[in-house]
DNA sequence: CGCTAAACGAGACGGTACGTCCTGTCTTAGC
DNA sequence: GCTAAGACAGGACGTACCGTCTCGTTTAGCG
């Protein structure tokens, strides 16, 4: 009987959302490495200590911060009559995200910060590609594609658009993500 | 007319490669940011100014360290008889490289390095991304595949590959780089 | 103030005796600038606000404390037929008192207490020197020493044994207290 | 023959009189011990590390400041025809220094500072109290005064005026000084 | 071959940020 | 209904590095 052991300490709703906040903001108008936590702490009204309170470090704040912005990047891809089509819009949807100022940026805060803390790229791993990967996997899956190639395709297809969004930034062009796509996805045997 | 475009810099090879040596060590025992301007100095028996004199920043000393090692990864494909084959090797190849300690490590410094500054990432690009891509797509355009889709599928497979190395680390096992490889090759039209 | 003994504070006496108690050995082990109220909360099982609701500050805090202990140093001077054996015997077990490792730590924290805020320095005073001085110029103006000459003698003998015991510590002897004390008496005209 | 074997750490002057006379006003005008480092450090103009490169403490830091003002205090004692009146003098004039608001406030800063850091107090003894001692009592054994005598004599009167100055504050009035010393000094036995 | 200017090692400097500790106030859960 | 427990904003601590700036000391290349 699961009892609540661990005391309910006490947080202020108020203060976290101030400091994820503040920290979204200067995240975006100077880029990672010149985020300190004593920007965020002045920013958000907050002592730095309530930071190291609830975060252990930089890495896991931006983490937490990138994770509650997901939903703008991950979609379900559609599950229509065409599979080729709904992933290409996907695929496109995808490109078109990782090409926003701020998709772009944050693709590159998802990058660095998983970079040094093994904790914290898991989670970066189990919030963004993971799902990413899973919901393009399971789609060819459904669609009688067996479930090797589907990986494969997905791995393809997925680390194609993130990596030309990440080298070329947002230079990349959109309709190269179905361009891509539509490549990987002719090889494969569909219903 | 004062022109002496090569101007005779008296600069100290020693020094040069103890500090490339200092950061390359200090760069594989401690981590990217945990490597600091003052430890490169100390552990390579110089002034901090002689590495100011030489490096604009710690990511561009980062960055001539890594493609001083660039030929640890890249390698040409091979043009032997079976294209599939032989771009498959490759990818194997790769992604061994990728998921030795040492590869995945400058894979890591690599994006790292390229995050904050322009120039260093236009740099690293020209050193590794480009490189990449270009050897493979070039092998694949040899054999009789149109210059589109060889490009798609150069995205592709190098996408897939650097992507899974970069979020799965030393656990990517070198096989999924061929069933890769074979999944996207499948579709194309070649010779 | 200390009027109203029998003031009928709802206060807890448990909690003040545990503070004070906690001071004392923190006090005593860790030395005045150490002593942090967290730590005497802690140590004393009570909560911050406990203690800020009764004492203003540390400096007081502490003042009590070493109050409550007044009566390890002082003593009244001994009535006798002998004035300056009575005074030398008064004397040497002053310097005693002030060269143990409890008293003379107590009489540096007495000095420190006092020194930034004025309340607290008047009530060290009247419960430290104010006393000391009093019982000793008392004892001598009842032997006939007229009132200015006792005074004098009284502050150039605490004085110069409180000063002593100050500056050089557990090493002052405390035979040079009696030879002090009988070095300033032998000038007075006594009875 | 000494070589200059210790490297003549190139330290800034500029600095080091910046920072002690920072420290001086802060001092006299905010208290001993709401002098901050980082006030210091600010108003100086100076990083705090070059602070913490030379001083080892705050105390250390107030110490230095006090010892650099010690010669408006400590003076010798005349050598005219008549010690008692000598004497009375210089009493007079020490029990002055210490009764003006920077007098008295230095008093308590060499008190306070000496208080933690045994190293501290040694300092400021060699530096204020036993010059203070061994000019009045060699003074008095230039007059034939017995050794012994004059180091009780010393002690009382020295210690009956610090310890005056440092419980009565700027109250201790000038005159009591010279009563005190006549009291002492009458029980001696001088050519 | 000796002069001279640069590059060098060393490291002090004014700063920024770190992560920790404690302050004094305010809030809440549990006896 | 008190009170211990402890979260909060704030601020100073002492440390680590930053990038700049002298200091003497090599050392290379020209004159």
């Amino acid at each position: 009987m699961a009892v609540a052991v661990t005391a309910p300490r006490r947080r202020s709703e108020k203060s976290r959302r101030a400091i994820v906040t503040a920290t979204r903001e200067l995240l975006l108008d100077r880029g990672f490495d010149k985020l300190t936590i004593e920007a965020v702490a002045a920013r958000a009204g907050v002592g730095k200590q309530t930071i190291y309170r609830w975060w252990p470090s930089r890495h896991a704040l931006v983490a937490d911060v990138i994770l509650e912005d997901a939903d703008r990047i991950l979609r379900p891809v559609a599950s229509g009559t065409d599979v080729t089509a709904d992933v290409c819009a996907w695929a496109v949807e995808l490109a078109a995200a990782l090409t926003t100022a701020r998709g772009n940026a944050m693709l590159r805060f998802l990058t660095t910060a998983g970079m040094e803390h093994p904790d914290t790229a898991a989670r970066l791993n189990a919030g963004f590609s993971t799902p990413l990967h899973d919901s393009l996997r399971s789609r060819l899956v459904a669609h009688g594609c067996d479930e090797e190639a589907a990986r494969d395709a997905a791995d393809a297809i997925v680390g194609g658009i993130v990596y030309a969004a990440l080298t070329e930034g947002r230079a990349f062009p959109r309709r190269r993500a179905e361009s891509i796509t539509r490549t990987v996805i002719g090889g494969l045997r569909l219903t």
